[in-house]
DNA sequence: TTTATATGCAACTAAATTAGTTACACTTTG
DNA sequence: CAAAGTGTAACTAATTTAGTTGCATATAAA
């Protein structure tokens, strides 16, 4: 099971918001559409919460809504509010490592993981959640637009 | 412990043996320089020789080295070696499941992250073996060149 | 031919991550 | 006050990961 999936579910259930336009959508509803439990999504919602991308109304009749409009959401918010440290981790040295060039190494291959994680972050500040929802959009069946 | 911390690894293994040029490396002499053990290097270096990116001889006086030059062995080859799926996954669907919405929401997802995911690829192209070894000989202290 | 020195691989462990679930306190609407 | 929400802690089961031991196998060299 030990697959990260949380960054596509959480942008799913901030697609679900983008698609409920202002609407207070419930973790219930947002679980049915993402096929899990609503509580799995509300610790999603809360990550995004704190990063100042939901809004969250508590109570009956509550529920959540975006703070920003989709085109002024990107995956790279998303993806920060989420994902905590690099994608590829370099593994820790123990205390009496002593070895030169063992030491030199490993800051280059830090480096150079970087620089492709770069990449990818940047294409991520370039995808909004519009363009997401725009692509749902134009997939749907019986669309109207 | 659980973070995955092997392509960080296969790019140290591999780039001794680029410094070895061609002399053969034991997994015991890389896994001292990984600070690990010298299965966990053989088990890498099993990977990078399926992939031909590696040759072992079996044997005493035995040990590993590349099968091709360091600037014909990009990080993407290692990264196929080692690395199975997509960085990022989208959960499966359970059975029963019947939202319109989530069954076109799931594939446009994959969509936007599979893009990310290209261009992060892409520099992994062109970083190669070369570029590491290159970088480590320009900072190692009492170089040479 | 024997011995020392390698690799390959299976099997097991411990730790960490992940998703799912239950339970319950708290908040808000009506 | 009741109903309908959220927030969060606690627990579980499955999976992944790295580390380790043990042993069969291969090979170089004495």
């Amino acid at each position: 099971m030990a697959a990260n999936t949380r960054f596509a579910v959480a942008i799913h259930a901030a697609g679900m918001l983008a698609f409920g336009d202002r609407v207070l959508v419930t973790s219930e509803t947002i679980a049915k559409s993402v096929d899990t439990n609503p509580v799995v999504v509300r610790r999603i919602l809360g990550l995004l919460t704190r990063y100042g991308l939901v809004e969250v109304q508590m109570g009956a009749c509550g529920g959540s809504r975006l703070s920003r409009p989709p085109d002024q959401i990107s995956l790279f918010d998303i993806y920060q509010a989420i994902e905590a440290g690099p994608l590829f981790q370099v593994p820790l040295l123990t205390e009496n490592y002593n070895c030169p060039v063992g030491k030199t190494v490993r800051p280059v291959i830090q480096e150079v993981l970087q620089k492709a994680e770069d990449v990818f972050l940047i294409k991520l500040k370039e995808l909004t959640l519009a363009d997401v929802i725009n692509l749902v959009h134009s997939r749907l069946p019986n669309c109207k637009s």
